[in-house]
DNA sequence: TAGGAACCTGACGTTGACGTCAGAGGTAGC
DNA sequence: GCTACCTCTGACGTCAACGTCAGGTTCCTA
């Protein structure tokens, strides 16, 4: 496929695809003309590199962890990377489970107060 | 007390808590001489607005909010920010969890991989 | 074969949360 | 009062992940 049906396919702007494979986290055939052709990984591909993005991890310790990712075999270095990355996953749910409970904290207390009539100063 | 101690007291920069002051965060007493001086309840103050930094919340929608925060006190329009912050905090913590049990599926197959002494290829 | 949609390569713009530097003044211990 | 650090304002720099625009080429359908 073409970057465009891989764009709607994923969700991801054509934009943000190129700019991928300037990173070097997402490769493609070319055609005599140059245009970009794309398998079906590819999908599955993008898909993976936005949920590493979303861990807040950066595209180039994605470009590290990639090939080891698809292959499944990594150096004890790439290994060592992981596990940090794990880890700090983990307490990033923590820190937002935490933010949660304040929240809801938040939430609890201005309903109530909401419902007694009393309002919220400007901002 | 003054903006080096509170900046040690949180682990937050100099420059990061005259942002927050910039962005109507964080409010300071200033001296004759116009130093920020600060009291023991701007180390909670701080902390909950890198706690909702991290939450990936703007420094806008802190501001529209942390009044309601502090007070308790919220218009149903500030409630309804609030509640859609809360389904966004626990849609990332859902995204993170998905990409824990990848990263984990990941370690699994890498451990397996190394410990049969394959070695990665070099990114 | 025409023409509009999709694609190409640069290259500059954007956004948020700060970092960093300069030059000047304030503070505190000895 | 000296000195070493702390703080001030103002202003430009940074970084990542794209957005956007320009000017040109390619593809596909009628």
């Amino acid at each position: 496929m073409r970057i465009g049906e891989l764009s709607t396919k994923t969700g991801v702007s054509v934009r943000a695809l190129r700019y991928y494979e300037e990173q070097g986290l997402l490769a493609a055939e070319r055609s005599e003309s140059g245009q970009r052709h794309y398998g079906d990984k590819a999908v599955d591909r993008v898909r993976l590199i936005q949920q590493l993005y979303a861990a807040g991890i950066s595209s180039a310790s994605i470009l590290e962890m990639l090939p080891c990712v698809t292959t499944g075999v990594a150096s004890p270095q790439v290994l060592a990377k992981l596990r940090g990355h794990r880890s700090s996953v983990v307490k990033q749910i923590e820190d937002l489970q935490d933010t949660l409970r304040q929240l809801d904290s938040v939430l609890a207390g201005a309903v109530k107060s909401h419902e007694s009539g009393v309002p919220c100063p400007p901002a």
